[in-house]
DNA sequence: ATTATTTTGTGATTATCATCACATAATTTA
DNA sequence: TAAATTATGTGATGATAATCACAAAATAAT
């Protein structure tokens, strides 16, 4: 855990602040598709994520999904932090896109830290900045790009965030993901598929085109 | 100033607090559509809403915009504070929907105050959950509802903002914050109309029921 | 190997919204 | 008061996306 730690948070955080994260951190390993935070969920702490991809998703009454955003190591959940502030619910649901690692964060030291460190604090505003523009380009994309831009910046994002070239998944989940049909995603993937920016397979679509 | 800070702050910070945010912050009124912030601005500091209506809007390449969310008194603005600490970019134009009032805080305090003023820390914390939850409900909004329920939305959600039960506003304007056009939003105005939920009249939209 | 299930492809139809074109009404300006 | 400007109303048409219905292909289960 410490070596992890260290290897992408070292450049974060102060060594005293490691130390302390260590100590009271509880180290978690989450499987592919194993729910971290629920809707509803009351968070008596934070996930720093050391390694993997978490997609965080929000869901409306009638059950339906819309993507927010994905983290990717070095990130935590804001959404959490707040929650567990605050004491209120959590209005997201984050769920592990692939096997992923994590240190879970007492709520108890939250405060106490950024007292304490100034990395800390940098860390948490930081993390709040970096969400907050996630969410303005979901909004950009929702509210300025139509189905087939906002498919292919989904593809290309979430390649990125996987670190890889090729995506396993099914036109159905990433239908779900965009809150529209599987019909239209995968007419508009044959259409990319045509234009040579991607390519497409069963349960697997390689991008050729970033 | 020190007067109106503490009807609406006195409760949120501590008497020492107001006492430092008197001294170093600076008062600013704003008239209806000045501009406090824009695209690209740096930030030098953070406003404080002592009275009025701010409307956050983001605008894309083509100049199309979209109406974030509004702020009203004792609210910040939390992209502001992002781009101040950081030294970054501000990816939001903010316009005084009607006659403002603002203090102006330097960004030299920000971290100062989060180490003296436990106060000033849930405050910011607290600002930051406040506008991630304000972005979740406009890309709720988005994603989940038709024209015409984002339009009655917006209608209801400004009227409370400006604390009044009629808006002063063309169809155009609307349709700007929106981003459609004037000729679905008349036409969908009048489909309120017909529903008994507003009154329509010249440059004034009554709203008759919340 | 046969059957069942999952995933993808595709035509047809409909709903919503965007866009164009122009009319009419209210208000301002000259 | 006449002309110009601004705001709103409305028909027609087109584009995008949603939905239905079903076929075909790939894979998994028995």
């Amino acid at each position: 855990m410490r070596e992890k730690l260290e290897k992408y948070y070292s450049f974060v955080f102060e060594k005293e602040l490691i130390d302390e994260i260590v100590q009271v951190g509880v180290y978690k390993k989450l499987r592919e598709n194993e729910i971290l935070v629920d809707l509803g969920d009351k968070m008596k702490g934070i996930p720093l994520l050391l390694e993997g991809a978490i997609k965080i998703v929000r869901e409306d009454k009638n059950g339906e999904e819309i993507l927010l955003y994905f983290l990717e190591r070095g990130d935590t959940c804001a959404s959490s932090f707040a929650s567990a502030i605050s004491n209120g619910r959590c209005g997201i649901r984050a769920t592990a896109e692939k096997e992923s690692e994590i240190i879970f964060l007492p709520k108890e030291k939250l405060d106490e830290w950024m007292l304490k460190y100034k990395s800390w604090r940098t860390f948490v505003i930081e993390s709040y900045n970096i969400r907050l523009n996630e969410m303005m380009e979901t909004i950009d994309s929702l509210a300025f790009m139509n189905m087939s831009e906002r498919l292919y910046k989904y593809l290309t994002d979430k390649a990125q965030i996987m670190r890889e070239t090729s995506l396993n998944t099914t036109h159905q989940d990433i239908a779900y993901d965009m809150h529209t049909s599987r019909v239209v995603i995968s007419r508009l993937l044959k259409q990319l598929e045509n234009e040579g920016k991607i390519k497409l397979h069963r349960n697997k679509i390689e991008i050729l085109e970033f």
